[in-house]
DNA sequence: TGTACATCAGTGAACGCGCGTTCACTGATGTAC
DNA sequence: TGTACATCAGTGAACGCGCGTTCACTGATGTAC
């Protein structure tokens, strides 16, 4: 058995301590930051805080990242990959019509923010600059490329004259999006709740196709 | 001279110490920590802190504040009494037509962001419970009421039997704008920076406005 | 199969620091006479 | 106009606390023989 293999197994089983080594504390920290991101947003946590969730001593830490910061980075390129799959799944998932395969992927965006809160809140809360983390970076461009990727072959539908930038048009379908998670999804002020998020996204995207002439004005 | 006329002429000059009585710090510290917020997230600076920048002992604060909450809570209503007052005279000014009326309170939501970022994060990105700030919640309320009001007179001109509830209306359109904001007019992962964020808000809005037949398919 | 050894993940004690919060105080300001 | 006094906004010292970071260490694990 390699030490990859059982790295991998110990982070699927969650297992627990077993003696003086950890077993997989790096992922384990990672985890316990997410958790924490959850509850008390991307400032709130402390590194004392992860290694004492993580059952650890706050040195420990340091045997794995260089800091707080490093550690909240490794949980929005986790979250970054997770999102870019789950999109990518939903957009196949959803056709033979590129336009069902497109609302699959707006309801793809807020079920990963319902389900990931603390990768959602590292990737787009937590303020950290992507130059500072190539691989990060990378991530995040290879999640925005699906998007991409789906609005563009979905705009193919469109007289190229009347057809905005794809890059333009998935613009505006992730801004809805984030707008609703943040606004309608949480405790948030502008949440006085009176429509599920659900049915604010995919009305508003409704309406947007429509005004790009994607659904014929009559439709539904 | 009452003791309010002076504080007022403080508040407006933003007048330096003088001495031994500050002349009105309540809102220096408001002013600081609003700034601070700007510069670090509603939960990245200390009470410490805004004190010091307001250039006075942490025990000053007490004499006003019940603590940091309490002061970003201030900060946050009084950033929703100023982003109210923009809409309402926004879309005001923006008569006699519904429709350009309508855009320009859109113009004039990232307008507040841009040029208030401290207050719109309080607002927005703080995760205070409005249950816990009757005032904070009627402030807010105030301002949501004025998108409502604006979506709902622009909504008479769409046929009854296909009008959206002029709620939801304004939640989509709250929701583009919030999202343009977070993703592409901060230093943000989203923001690959290919469009400023005024053509994205204003071209989105437009596609939307489209899809609810409010501007004509040819037009523009 | 058993033993000796190298590796290195996690420990725990230590440090200096800035935080939030309290308290008796001080001195600037406004007012009564 | 001047003086004595009340008010109360801000001071500064003090406290206990948890933080980030370092360091020599320890002991569990894997491996060579």
């Amino acid at each position: 058995m390699t030490s990859t293999a059982k790295f991998a197994a110990g982070q699927i089983s969650g297992m627990s301590k077993r003696g003086y080594h950890h077993g997989n504390l790096r992922q384990a920290l990672v985890d316990a930051a997410l958790i924490l991101i959850e509850q008390k947003g991307p400032t709130g946590f402390t590194l004392a805080e992860a290694a004492k969730t993580a059952g650890v001593t706050p040195a420990a830490v340091y045997r794995h990242f260089g800091g707080r910061e490093e550690l909240i980075a490794e949980g929005a390129q986790q979250g970054y990959d997770i999102f870019a799959d789950l999109m990518e799944y939903a957009y196949r998932d959803g056709k033979p019509s590129a336009l069902a395969a497109f609302e699959a992927t707006g309801r793809a965006y807020l079920a990963f923010a319902r389900k990931y809160p603390g990768h959602y809140q590292a990737m787009f809360e937590s303020g950290l600059s992507l130059n500072a983390y190539p691989d990060l970076n990378l991530a995040a461009t290879r999640a925005q490329g699906v998007l991409t990727r789906a609005a563009d072959s979905l705009s193919q539908h469109i007289p190229a004259d009347k057809r905005p930038p794809s890059a333009m048009f998935s613009a505006h379908i992730w801004a809805l999006s984030h707008g609703v998670v943040e606004l309608f999804a949480r405790g948030n002020p502008g949440a006085k709740g009176q429509f599920p998020p659900e049915e604010l996204l995919e009305s508003g995207i409704g309406i947007y196709l429509r005004g790009l002439g994607l659904i014929p004005p009559d439709d539904h």
